[in-house]
Order: structure tokens, then sequence, then C-alpha cells
DNA sequence: GTCTATAAGATGATAGAC
DNA sequence: GTCTATCATCTTATAGAC
């Protein structure tokens, strides 16, 4: 037999990582134990206090994500190419890869705590939406704003929370049209 | 001093099932202790117990929530009428009152336990998006229909738990006109 | 670099006194 | 109809052996 276990600091930590990763999307903060994710990652517990400092601590570096700043800043494109790639960017990932479920929902799933939901909004409010609300007409641009991240957030919610059928089997052509063609419709209407 | 406490049964139910609304849907239900409900509803914490038999079981009924069955169904209601229907029943519903959010959001936060992710696709596919999906054109009615289901719960997940401020202060008169533009848009988008 | 043992506290739930 | 006391289990986190 070799040796019992991957001497490899490097590795371990990634691991858990990923494992953290997984649990906490699908379970929530809550709801996941750190015995959860070492077993998950083939590591001991302990282990995470080691390389993280505590349960909260791995929590945060596992759901951190830069938010890809200005999107479309150079190009001037319209809000229905900009929610296209976000779309892209943040509903349509490959959930089958290993730690693949956007952080933005595994914070929804941990919103019961109050730093999260402050960090979500944060990162949902004043980076992604900032973007749309400078190329939304009208007086409400922030209103319609907001209106292009609940849907997105709503998709991927569908999708992956509640595993809604048609929206889990679409593809991102097919679901990217009829979303176009809603924002389109945002972008259009008038001031209410 | 008069009695320490109210001897009354019916009372202390329903303060416990408001109190464990309130709960519930701000902390989800791990993050949630029969305690802190008790103490909330300033009763004993095993009145839960007696009253309800468990924590899974008060949180069912805390949930429950009967969907009004064929929202337009006899009269021919649009699509962009019936997600305004929605809009009203889900999403602008007073959050000042007692337990006042609705249960689809306490479920949302709960969404870790697989049990109540089911109930959850359950009653938003089957039941209420059931009536959109007649009303909608071409051959992915059923992915229209789940992209307004989306859209209703993402707009109440910016204004319940990112607290998003543009919707967050809100009219639904506002908020309303605009999804009407954008259901309106899906009804009338060409097959993908 | 990894594991064993354990601390210190919170959790859901029960039995029985009042 | 309500409360006290308690159980067994689980939690995060630490100290220290290997």
């Amino acid at each position: 037999m070799s040796e019992p276990k991957r001497r490899d600091k490097a590795a371990t930590r990634t691991a858990l990582l990923e494992a953290a990763r997984r649990r906490f999307t699908e379970h929530g903060y809550d709801g996941t134990g750190v015995r959860d994710i070492a077993a998950d990652a083939q590591v001991d517990a302990t282990l995470i206090f080691r390389y993280f400092g505590s349960k909260q601590a791995l929590f945060d570096e596992a759901v951190r994500v830069d938010v890809p700043q200005g999107l479309g800043r150079d190009g001037r494109r319209d809000p229905a190419a900009l929610a296209g790639e976000l779309l892209r960017e943040i509903v349509f990932t490959d959930r089958t890869a290993p730690g693949a479920e956007h952080p933005l929902f595994v914070m929804l799933r941990s919103a019961g705590r109050p730093e999260v939901r402050a960090h979500l909004r944060e990162q949902v409010c004043d980076e992604y939406l900032a973007d749309f609300a400078e190329r939304l007409p009208g007086p409400d641009a922030g209103l319609r704003a907001e209106l292009i991240g609940g849907l997105l957030l709503g998709i991927g919610l569908m999708r992956s929370v509640i595993g809604s059928p048609a929206l889990s089997d679409s593809s991102i052509e097919e679901t990217g049209g009829l979303v176009a063609e809603m924002v389109a419709a945002l972008q259009a209407a008038p001031p209410q």
C-alpha cells in the first residue's frame, strides 16, 4: 500500500475548497458541518481549522468571486447583450464540474446570515447592476436594472434550487433569446 | 400580580406559528432553533413539541399555503394580467404584518432540505405555472412559463433577501407595469 | 503534515412535577 | 395548560501526540 494520504498541503486545501463549495451550495451554511466537508474531501476535519482558521473563513473563501469589472464598459453594448453575458457567466455554468455553481447561488442558500446578505446585496446591486442602470432610459433606470437582476437571479434559482424541468433542460441559446426579448421590452417600456 | 401567562392554547399556538414564520423566513430552517421561536412567542420551548410534535412539523405548518386554484381560470385573462395577480399575491405583500412573507420565500431560504426543495418545485411548477403554460404560444410554452416564474421569484428575492433599493421601495403599480411589458414581450417572441 | 482526544456549548426532544 | 430538569447528540474549535 502506498502512502495512506496525499501529503500535499496545496492539494488538500484545494480539495477542501471544492468540497466546501459543493456542500455549501447544496445544504447552505448552517446545514453543512465541517465534518461533512472534510469527509467529502477525504481529509481530516481539523485541517479545515489549520488551513482556513474557521468554518466562516472557509465559507468566505469558497464563495469569493471577482466580479468581471466593466463587462461591456469598453464596447457600447446594449442591455440585452449585457444580460446575455451575465446569463452565460452566472446562470449557465456547467454544474457537473467540481465546484461549479456560481458563488452568488451559494450565498443565496446561506442568506440567513446577515453578513452574507450584505455581501450579496453589495455584489449584485453595486457591481453587477451598475452597468445596466447607466444604459437604461427613464428616471426609473435603477428599478429597471434591478428587474433585470431579478430575472437573471430568478432563472438561476429555477434551474439550481427549484430544478424546474424546462429551464433546467434548456440551452443558453434558447433561453438567451427569450431573455433578450424581455430585456429589450424593458428598454422600450414607457416611464411608469 | 395577575396570571403569569396567557392560559390559552389557541393563542399560544398562533403565537408560535407566527414567530416560527418570522424566524424561518429570516434565518432559514437550520438557522432557527426551537428556543428562538419560543422566546419570540414568549412561551416555553417545550410547547412546540406539545402542540406540533416536532420542529419539522411546525415548519411544515408554518409554510403551508393553499395555492389559489385557477387564478384566472374562469376569466380568459392573458398572461400579463395573470403575472400581475401573482406579483400582488406573492411578492408585494405587506411585510410589516406579523408573519407576512409569502411561504414560498420561507421555503426558498430553507431549500437546503431536499423535501423542502421538492415541495417548492411542486408548488411553483405544477401549481402556479400551469396556468401560464396553457396561455403561452409556441412549442416552448413551458420554458416561457418558467421564465415568468423566475422573473416573479427573482423580484421577490431582490426585495426580501437581497433588499435591493429601487425594487424594495417601488410600488406595485410601477413594478407591475414594467413586468407586464416583459411578459407581453415573452408572449410575442418568436419561437427560438 | 496529519491525526486522536477532548473541550465547551448548542441542538431537538422527553418525562414528569406543578 | 405550562414549566423544570434532563438526555443524547451534534456542533465548532483547540491542544498536542505522531
